[in-house]
This record gives structure tokens, sequence and C-alpha cells, in this order.
DNA sequence: CTGAAAGCGCTAACAT
DNA sequence: ATGTTAGCGCTTTCAG
């Protein structure tokens, strides 16, 4: 603060790149009389700082409006307080209460969210994930698919924390939240022949899991006795799926197998797209006809009849990935990195 | 680099931070034999540098994996090729398309997208805007609401380019593509008349806009004299709007006046709702009751009935959004900041 | 508990 | 067309 006025001046030209010159932490610590450091620590550290240096910190910023630059905080500590989530496609798409519930649990813990869509065919895969790690996140979660393994290999070289969500797969990444789809499909064979059905069809999406989750219930099926004869009645459909693919579907199989008494469909939208077309058709749900949803959508219980669906607690595995994430960034352990969450099938009216 | 060895020794400790020593531009460039800035170029502007050493960058970048680091990168450049977008809520929103194309427009011109959640309450607006403005993106895009006023002081003060949507208010803070809600509510109205109805009610959620729509309607039906004697019959629900609040709201109505012959719902999902309800009492509809959604979802044409509903293009909405915040971050001036899209009627089987 | 110095990894500005 | 220099705004490290 004691500079010679003629050093003053020969040594002007400072500042070059001042543009929009923006409020930066100097100007709150100028303000509260301290160094940048010890104003950065009131704000991220409160609790190693002197109460009165606390409280002229405050004031400062209150009284100039600063909003901390996150870009510099992040470059210089490198944690980015940025998590990345990855879906299909955000529309129609049953990773919506995942995806709500990391934004929120995130949120509530500074965290804030960015959200790639990879597409169903994974084409834009390689492109997405070189952005996503470009901002080094401290997490990125995968929900769904993520097949390119020139994809999985950046992933694990960028040692980004990663937690894949709504699957059990043999060789994760990193961390795992989800539940197995083969289960799930021959629990949902096993209920249907409980409960009494003794010809059962499928329609699903063609996207992977989906596929595998029909795989096995036509296994199941086939072992129960309850696939009709020769294979099961199945038609596939393009993903994402639609009510439009559960009415073109019935009439599909009712065609090939005049004689099913229940569908099992990979999605609740596809079922009510059945559940609609078997009312058009004058098909008796369920006493014709048992159909049996995935993802418990909010509408399905409110359809008439009801939809038995199966139900995957999306908002556990949003919540419970981001937990995973922001435990990892802060250096801790993670007690449990696989975790199924299960599923529970939702008996409704429709069976 | 001719440096003494002296110096070197005198100097040397330097890189103190250097722990997790992550590939950076330097390191490119020192294996294709250039200053870190001609790498810059390379990868940036290509056509500014020659091929040969656009080849060397290039072969050196694939050798190393090197991902740049857009944080640091966006602090020197003061464009962090970030979109923040803001939604009430994710689950059930009428918005998903519109982020759907956000996503996918800034995707294609190597932006990112921030999806945050204000919640219809409103309660974390301020908190979630400091979170956005903290990252300093090139743009934020507001769907839904955006009440709080310091919210919006703030915004208008971080001087980040702002485009409102799914609304033409009157004093916006920077940027608009929208619809008059007051215009479609009146629209309904009129079509209901031309149908011959002439006791028309609705149900709506109690979001501002809906509200706002639903009061236009209301006003515009009773010009027309078909609301019936007194006030329009109208059920309020809370938001978001489900397909419960429609059943129970169609029970309400019918209770309040029994003579309603149409129904006017602040969302598809009512409108389902409305429609299984008046399938479960025995209603016939379209001869009985007349029901108009709002939103059309992909599920309300393969309804039975399929359900007239009023369509607003969600993807152009965000698709125009991202371009006027590109346009913006590339110092390019924006034509018609303030853009009406309007809406359809979509005639359906349900009037 | 507070501060000075040195960078995080990149690009704008100014040369050449 | 390429390079040099000086930051962007913050936090780590090391010293009091």
């Amino acid at each position: 603060m004691a500079e010679h006025d003629i050093d003053k001046v020969a040594v002007a030209p400072k500042r070059r790149r001042s543009k929009g010159t923006s409020l930066t932490l100097r100007d709150v610590a100028r303000l509260a009389n301290v160094a940048p450091i010890t104003a950065s620590r009131a704000l991220n550290t409160p609790e190693a700082v002197s109460d009165e240096i606390l409280l002229r910190v405050r004031e400062a910023v209150e009284r100039t409006g600063y909003v901390p630059n996150l870009l510099a905080g992040g470059l210089a500590s490198r944690r980015t307080r940025l998590v990345a989530a990855v879906v299909p496609t955000i529309t129609g798409s049953v990773f919506l209460e995942t995806v709500q519930a990391l934004t929120d649990t995130l949120a509530a813990s500074g965290y804030q969210m960015m959200l790639g869509q990879a597409g169903y065919a994974g084409s834009r895969e390689d492109a997405l994930l070189e952005a996503i790690i470009a901002r080094r996140p401290d997490g990125v979660i995968l929900t769904g698919i993520m097949h390119s393994t020139l994809a999985r290999r950046r992933l694990v070289a960028s040692g980004i924390p990663v937690v894949e969500t709504w699957d059990l797969t043999p060789n994760p990444v990193d961390m795992l939240v989800g539940f197995s789809h083969e289960q799930l499909g021959a629990a949902v064979a096993h209920f249907l022949q409980r409960r009494g059905r003794r010809h059962v069809a499928s329609i699903t999406a063609d996207d992977e899991r989906a596929v595998r989750r029909h795989a096995a219930f036509g296994a199941a099926a086939a072992s129960l006795g309850i696939a009709g004869s020769g294979a099961l009645a199945q038609h596939v459909v393009p993903a994402p799926s639609t009510a439009a693919s559960g009415r073109e579907g019935l009439r599909v199989l009712l065609d090939r197998a005049p004689g099913i008494d229940a569908i099992f469909c990979s999605s609740d939208m596809v079922a009510l797209g059945v559940l609609v077309e078997a009312q058009a058709l004058g098909i008796a749900v369920p006493s014709q006809l048992a159909i049996v949803g995935m993802g418990d959508l909010a509408l399905s219980r409110d359809l008439q009849p009801p939809l038995t669906t199966v139900r995957v607690d999306g908002t556990l595995i949003g919540d419970t990935a981001a937990r995973y994430i922001m435990q990892r960034a802060d250096g801790r352990a993670v007690e449990q990195p696989i975790r199924d969450v299960g599923f529970t099938i939702v008996e409704r009216g429709t069976t």
C-alpha cells in the first residue's frame, strides 16, 4: 500500500483483460478489510474464522451482491460441485423420478446437475462423454445405457467417480445402484402363474434391459409351462415405448396367439395402450386378459381398472447415487458401492 | 529453453500443487512441438493454423487421450458453453419436450445443459438462481415460473442472457419465447361454443399460468353465455396436476353442477383422469360430456376416444430458446427476441 | 486465526 | 501463422 507514485506510473499497465471487471472476492475482501483468502474462508469454512471477521465479510457480500465464481473455485480446488447425469432420452422416460431425486439431493448440498441425453442408439455417447469429462464433474451418474467401450475406458481413465443405475451388471465401472432385470422378469412370470394364468405373452421395447427382462420372463414362463405351445408370444417395439405400441402390440399378439390370457409389458405406457385397446376391442380386463406394466407411473393407479405393475424406487436410486458421489467427493468411503434396491410387484386391478 | 542450470536450481521449487498432475494442454503442445497457445488454436480455431501443425496437434491429442479442461477455458475466455434451464419440476412436466430440445440443440453446438428444479412453490428460487449464476453460464432459460423479484433483479444484474419460455409476459427480463395463456383459454371457450356446448366447466391446477388460462376461459365462456347460470363451475387442484385430480375433479363438478356438458382441463393428465372417471361412471364421451386437455402428451392420441387437446410446440420453444442464447453468446443480435409461437387446438374424439 | 505467494489450465492481448 | 506474456478468480501451501 506504500508505493511511490513513480512506481505506480511505471507499473501502471496492469489488468489488461479487465473488460467485464466483474465483482470478485478481492472486492469483498477489500470492503471487509481482510485478505482475499480470509474472505474465502469466511464463505467456505466459516468455523475457521473469527466471529467478527465472519460478520464483516457477510456484510460485504450482502452489500455488494457478490456471487462467487465456481469456475475459478473449481479450477483451483479441483472440486467442481457438478455432477453429470446421463439418460437415454428425457421424454417419456422411466428415469424421471431418479433425475428429480438427483437434482434435489444434489442441490440440497450445493451441487448442481448437468443433464445429458445419450439417445437409445448410443451414437452420441462418445461425444457426450467427452463433453462431460471436459467439465471435470465430481461424479457421473449413468442411467440406462453406456455401451461404448471407448467411453467406458475414458471414464475409468478420467478417475471421476461413476454410479451406474437401474441395473445390476456383472462388471460395473465403479459404483452401482440398481436391481436385477432377470429376477424381475422371472418374478412376473411366477406371479402370473400363481394368479392362474396359463398362456402368457409379452410386449417389449427393444432397449437392452427390457429385452433382458423379457427374456428372463419368457424362460421362466416356459419352465412353468405357461408360455403356450412353442415359443412365448412376444412382440418387440422400438424404444422409447409408447401407448401406441401397446395398442398395436395387443392386436398383433391376438392375431398370432388368440389364446393368450396375460401380457407383460416393458413399460406402463405400453400397458396403458394394451388396456385401451382391450377396452376398445371389448376384451374384459382382467377376467379375459391380465395386464402387467413396469415402472408404476403416477397415472397407473388411476386407470380403470388400476394397473398392476412392477415398481422400482427411482427416487431411492437417485438419492442414493447422489449421496455416493458426494461421499466420494468428500474423500469418504462408500459403504456399499454395489447396491440392489430390488423391486415390488404392485398388484392392482388388471390381474 | 536456454536457462542456465544454476538458475534452474535456484528457481526449482515451482509447481507446488502438482497432485493429480493431470494431462494439460502444455503436455500436448510439448508433444507436438508447438507453444500451448498454438495447440489451443489448433483445437478451437483450426482454420487459424497451418495444416502441418494441425496434424501434429491432433495426433498428440489422440496419443495422449487429452480432454480439454473447460473450467480453465471458461475462466480465461469468459465463455462457459454452459446453459442453465430452470423448470418447476421435472416429473410429469409439460416441459419435457422443451428440455429435450434444449439439450439436443445445445449439445449439437458443443454446449452443455444444467438443469435446476425450482419447485412450484418457488421457495428454492433464490438459492437455485445463486447456484446458477455462480457457474457463469452463457445463458439461462426459464420455463414455468420465476416469481421472486430478488431473483429477477439478480439475473438482470448478472448480465447473463435470459430466455423466458411458455408464456408471453408484459415485462420480460430479456428474451421471450412463448404464447398467450389468455388467448388460449378464450380460444377453447369459443371452440366449445362452436361445437354446441352450452354449459362448460373447468378443472385447473393452481399454478399461475394455468390459473390465468382458466380465468380467460371462464370470462370468454361467460360472455358467450355458455358458463351456466352464475359463475363458471371450476375446480382447482394442486400443481403438479395428476390423473387422480381429474377423477376427483369430475365427481366434484358433477356434484356441484350436474348439467355440465364440457370440461376444459389444465393438462392432459387431468383430462385423462376425467375420461377414466367418466367411463367408470357410465357417462358417454363425447356425447354427454366433452373433454379438452392441454399439452398434447404422446399418449393422448392413443386413448379411446382420443383426447382433444391444445398443442404447444415445446420442441420449437426449446430449440428457439437455445438458438437465442447461442446467438447472444456469439455476440450476434437476436432478430426477434420476443416470439409468439402460438398454439393449436387439436380436435380428436373427446369433443 | 490470518496472510503472502503461487498456481489451477487455459486464452486474450500484444508482439513478431 | 506462431509465440510471449499476463492474467481469468479462486484456493492450496506454507508462514506467521
